[in-house]
DNA sequence: AGTGCAGTTGACTTT
DNA sequence: TAAAGTCAACTGCAC
């Protein structure tokens, strides 16, 4: 018998070495040697919300990975299988083992996934070690107690890490020569491939090295516009983190980004010299908001996975076509995936979004408001073509906020963007929309496919509609008991009063949250 | 000079 | 940085 079990670390969305608590767990004193395992799971990769543009991102992040696990002697194994399948091989070829992955807060397939691999551990008596790597809290009791174990977890130590030995002849004698160039294409040659039937030319790199290059940058005083040129398209796309898609993958843990922040904050704090020094302070404030407001959707769909594909608020079930799209959706649906809906900005920033497989989260709201209100299509269909176009598709975020913009979770109150307005707000001088849309003011672009106000007015109709009856306002509150922040500043209380009332009123209007991921 | 009035601004409410 | 609506206070101008 051998006394020290192989374990296996098995890499999802979490690209690294550094702060990855799975790897750490497998390689604690007395447990046996370690072996990392990434698999290319073509059913996954085959869903509608996946694409090529996300694989090429994990490719260059696994590069990254496997250089990294090289100098560290951590040995690698890169396969393409399904889950558990691949479980049955290895165990058939190496004998037992121990797994150990992260938490991980994916898709509905993913989670069905996930439940398989789980039944075949109980089965053949493999533990399966699944530990958190963020704030969010699996199998959590009530929202009142979320902020507080968030808190824990993110100010707890970051993980170096771990130091390896060696693998026993039995195993490591099985694992392809990985320390060659061509071994390495070869591994990554799943992802580049499906890589390839997604144009992307102004996709962000992955890799841990890119990340970490993002952060510095951000930190040291790229971020000191942030506050004020977040929210235009033009400028968000230097002035923001660009740290999404590292999240999203794992090349960066959360916590070691806010370990960042905060180390940084302290070192603003004593340049009180530095002319950047108040906006850098404003601008780490409102990043580190953010990323405690990202755990925050995160958590939504890990407590509720059916938020992929199922309005949240039963009265909004159904007020959108489920069904098939008639020939009028499908006319909307192309010209909103193609940018020639006619209403110019609208249009330029789809264009944008297709070309560089990243946008500004005020603009993300806006496509989503205008597909969802002003042509009144399902977001499920809509929502999974953006998840496909974001490099940093992250479905615990991408799901709420989805629903959030469509006015289907109950408790967030109803946004309804006006595309003239935004355009006049973020591109008043019309840089942005004449460089993606050249052809505005000739005949080939074509005139707007709605009246946008009249659509505007007939969708809030219906949604704050649905409101009013007693029924729909018990549903609400049920919904804001399991999802809502608890944070005060963020309730459904008007502010004036909250700040002038014993007890504050909530307005019948306002049941839930007032925040959204921008503010 | 003070009054009347159209138009603007800002705080607040409603959808 | 949701947007639209309401209302009161203010402004600039004409008379």
């Amino acid at each position: 018998m051998d006394s020290s079990p192989l374990q296996i670390v098995w890499f999802k969305c979490d690209l690294r070495l550094y702060d990855h608590p799975a790897l750490a767990t497998a390689t604690v004193a007395a447990r046996g040697p370690v072996l990392g395992l990434v698999v290319f799971e073509p059913s996954l990769w085959a869903l509608p919300d996946a694409s090529g543009r996300q694989a090429a991102f994990y490719a260059d992040s696994l590069h990254d990975l496997l250089r990294a696990a090289r100098a560290a002697d951590l040995p690698i194994m890169v396969e393409t299988a399904e889950m558990p399948e691949l479980l049955n091989r290895l165990r058939c070829s190496m004998g037992s083992f121990v797994l150990h992955s992260h938490e991980e807060t994916g898709n509905w397939a993913s989670f069905q996934r996930d439940r398989a691999v789980l039944a075949w551990c109980r089965e053949h008596h493999i533990p399966w070690h699944q530990v958190p790597q963020n704030g969010v809290v699996r199998a959590l009791g009530s929202r009142d107690d979320w902020s507080r174990l968030h808190d824990a977890r993110m100010s707890a130590s970051v993980l170096a890490p771990p130091r390896f030995t060696a693998l026993p002849a039995r195993v490591g004698g099985r694992l392809p020569d990985a320390r060659s160039a061509s071994a390495e294409e070869a591994a990554l040659r799943p992802w580049r491939v499906l890589a390839d039937t997604d144009p992307c030319p102004g996709r962000q790199q992955g890799g841990r090295e890119r990340g970490l290059e993002l952060l510095r940058t951000f930190l040291a005083g790229r971020g000191a516009s942030y506050r004020f040129h977040m929210s235009s398209p033009g400028t968000a796309e230097q002035s923001c983190s660009r740290l999404s898609a590292h999240l999203a993958w794992g090349t960066l843990s959360v916590r070691e980004v806010l370990h960042a922040v905060w180390q940084a904050r302290s070192q603003w704090q004593l340049d009180n010299s530095h002319p950047q020094q108040r906006s850098m302070l404003a601008s780490l404030k409102s990043f580190e908001s953010r990323l405690h407001w990202r755990c925050h959707f995160m958590q939504k769909l890990e407590s509720e996975p059916e938020l992929e594909f199922r309005c949240l608020h039963p009265a909004t079930r159904g007020l959108r076509n489920e069904g098939e799209p008639t020939a009028l959706d499908t006319a909307r649906l192309e010209a909103w995936q193609e940018g020639r809906t006619g209403f110019a900005f609208v249009d330029a920033c789809m264009r944008y979004l297709a070309s560089t497989g990243w946008i500004n989260f005020r603009m993300r709201a806006m496509l989503t408001s205008f597909a969802s209100q002003h042509l009144w299509l399902h977001w499920k269909l809509t929502g999974e073509h953006l998840a496909r176009l974001y490099t940093d598709y992250e479905p615990g975020i991408h799901w709420p906020q989805i629903q959030m913009q469509s006015g289907t979770t109950g408790i967030n109150t109803i946004r309804i963007y006006n595309p003239e307005k935004q355009r006049q707000d973020q591109d008043p001088g019309s840089e942005f929309v004449a460089r993606w849309v050249p052809e505005l003011g000739t005949a080939t672009y074509p005139t707007p496919i709605v009246d946008h106000l009249a659509a505007a007015h007939l969708a809030r109709d219906r949604l704050w509609g649905l409101r009013k009856d007693t029924e729909s306002k018990d549903a609400a509150r049920q919904i804001f008991q399991k999802h809502g922040s608890r944070n005060p500043a963020c309730e459904g209380v008007s502010r004036s009063r909250a700040s002038v009332t014993a007890s504050p009123v909530v307005t019948d209007s306002s049941i839930g949250e007032q925040q959204t991921l921008d503010f």
